[in-house]
This record gives C-alpha cells, structure tokens and sequence, in this order.
DNA sequence: TGTGTTGTTCTATATTTCTCGAACAATAAC
DNA sequence: GTTATTGTTCGAGAAATATAGAACAACACA
C-alpha cells in the first residue's frame, strides 16, 4: 500500500513521545502490541473509525514507539521495543502496568 | 493568597502525566524543580507570560507531578519525587535526563 | 497608607487535536 | 473480472489547549 517512515529515535524529543502516550486510545494500543506484536489495525483493542485509528498509528509511529511493515492487504506493527528502551528508558514499562 | 488542591497519586491516570508532560515548557519546569525543589514562579525557566506559567502549573499540579505550597507573597512549588516514583516509576528519570 | 511583588482568574484568540464520513488505492479471494 | 478487506487521505466539524492582556487579591515593606 504505502511505504511508512520512522524516525531515528535519537531525533525524537521526549515532549514527542509524552504526547503520543497522553491518549488512553494509543496507551491501548501500545499496550496490546506489547503483549502481541504484530498486529494488524483492525486486532487492535479501539473503538474508533479507521480513519482516527490511521491518525492515531501515524503519530505513535511520529513519535518512534511503533513501526508498521506491510504484509500483504494488512500493514503489521509492533512495539520498537530495544530501541525505545534504550532512548526513553522505562517509558514502555509504564505502559505495561497501566 | 490560595489553597492548592493536590490529588491523590492513585487517582491520577498515566495518560494525564503523559499529557503533562508533553509540553516543552511543563518538561523544562519539573526539570528545573527537580534540580533546585522550592522555586517560586519567578525562578522558573520560563519565557511565558505569568497567565500562561499559571496555567502550566496547573496542569501539573492536577497531574500529580508537583506540589506548590504558599510561601507569604509567593508560592514554592516541589516536585513530588516519592509519590511519583511509586506510581509511574521512571517518569522523573526520563525528565531528569532530558 | 501607599507601592511593588506575586500569582490567580477572566476573557478572548489562535492553534492543535480528535473524530468521522466519503472517496480512494492496493491487495486478496472467489 | 468482481467483490470484499485493509488502510490512507481529504475535508470538515467539534473539542481541547496554549497563549496573553487586564483586572484583581494577598502579602511585604517602607
């Protein structure tokens, strides 16, 4: 479908990643691909249209929590894990617990 | 001149601390009070008007993040080191580092 | 009492963000 | 080919947020 962009994470500020997690919708959304990467839009826990979920996955992709490959029809993401944890540590584990 | 109202940590959701947390001014006040507690507006290292610095310390305040106690004529605001790190560990951290 | 300092609150404006429907493109499946 | 699925993009409306000026209240100090 399209080829997406993600940004080096040592580019990214952490106002950037604050106010990606600052949406219960995308906190879910994170926290379901930590527990089950690679899922495509539409396993993931929203109740939204898929136009917002679209918007919602660009910004946490913006903000370097995520990465999406496509596979097929489906465009896959997952949690950019070592990367984060090595930028923000302790960002991803507050999402876990919550 | 005020009473502050300071909620309890439990009740305070992880996406309000993102919110919080996702202005670069808000980043650069907790970051100041975490180095030197017991600053007065004034003292802060802020570019805005008192009007807006009044609001951003509202919005920490509501998110748990500082304390602000009333100091004659002035009003000295800490960060809430303990509670926070019980809460939502690691979120000073990534603060403190940025 | 008057003056300066400190910070809030009100009001208003500009910007950003969230949300969705509709149209579209690409793939898959029949 | 036709149809269904998947997700993006555009356009637009509603809601939230950031910002500041002005008026105000509380305190300090001389």
């Amino acid at each position: 479908m399209k080829t997406y962009a993600h940004p080096e994470l040592k580019e990214v500020q952490l106002a950037s990643v604050m106010h990606a997690l600052s949406d219960p919708c995308r906190i879910a959304i994170v926290s379901a691909l930590l527990e089950k990467p690679n899922l495509a839009c539409n396993e993931l826990p929203t109740e939204v249209s898929k136009a917002t979920l679209s918007h919602h996955m660009e910004v946490l992709r913006g903000a370097g929590l995520i990465e999406t490959r496509v596979e097929g029809a489906k465009c896959l993401s997952s949690v950019r894990e070592d990367e984060m944890e090595a930028h923000f540590p302790g960002v991803l584990a507050l999402v876990a617990r919550d």
